[in-house]
DNA sequence: CGTAATTAAATTGTGCACAATTTATTTTTT
DNA sequence: AAAAAATAAATTGTGCACAATTTAATTACG
């Protein structure tokens, strides 16, 4: 008896749905590289920041758990954006434990430069408009499943 | 005149594709992380070992193009794989400027054991297969546009 | 033919990501 | 109320990722 031959089919690159995911991610960060320079940001402290101009003041824990990231990734990122005068960082007066993250000035003003950076996938993301509607709802159901598994597992 | 209100929608989180695309693509390398461990890999090291599995030997350029991956990446990963015993790295022949990456038979015989790490994916996105099919054609064809941007851009 | 331009890896430096541990504070349990 | 458990940041250590530079080899050009 001769085993399948495609047994391995899982295993190509063009089979596999995490690959694309893995590289497609990078290299939009990658496209928003240069318009997050000229405004002073890294992409992750971009995403923080997007948070902070939605929701406003919150705590590294809240942040956290908008952006999938853990303390061990926050603290630098945060305290990089409280020395480039974006954030203010200071402990909860109700809990001490926790850190409160809040815009200045400055940080606030930036949203208004930051609104041209998603253009920078223009031109470079070759998908119509309902494709990317599509992809998006469907990254965010599939992130949505990984939540769930995160709250059982911690 | 006041602006319009919706001005800053552009910046909401819910309304980027950057950012699920983001996540989502940590959350599947956090869920590869246990499987791959136990079969002695890291994701980097096992998209290496995919490409291998699946066409052979090859040089370091040729991997780091089918894997997005420049040699300040790459050539440190593979100097691990050829640690763990996976790989052997050798100059190339006609051509002593590149590195011929070639499997050694641990490293064929990995793959059997790579056979179920797709798997640890089940159950956690919570997609169904139509769906999963439909977002991994997305990502392709996104893909291939930023494809065709580097080529340009170098 | 010999020099200039190109190319492939390697190196250097910065910035995440995340697991695991530590520290400080708060809450829960006896 | 005191000890134990839980929680939030911070710290430590490992491994990418990528821009920029360097080194060595090859190709193109005058």
């Amino acid at each position: 008896m001769s085993e399948s031959p495609d047994k391995f089919e899982v295993l190509k690159l063009g089979n596999q749905l995490c690959f694309p995911l893995y590289a497609c991610a990078k290299e939009v960060v990658r496209i928003y590289r240069e318009p997050l320079e000229e405004i002073g940001l890294t992409y992750t402290q971009y995403i923080v920041m997007m948070v902070l101009w939605e929701f406003g003041t919150m705590t590294e824990k809240e942040l956290g758990g908008k952006l999938y990231l853990d303390s061990g990734t926050l603290t630098p990122v945060l305290k990089k954006l409280e020395k480039s005068g974006f954030v203010k960082r200071q402990r909860s007066e109700k809990d001490e434990r926790s850190l409160s993250i809040s815009l200045t000035n400055d940080g606030i003003n930036l949203k208004e430069k930051a609104l041209n950076v998603p253009q920078a996938l223009d031109g470079c993301i070759h998908l119509s408009y309902d494709e990317m509607l599509t992809l998006r709802a469907l990254l965010n159901k599939a992130l949505e499943g990984t939540k769930k598994r995160r709250e059982r597992n911690g």
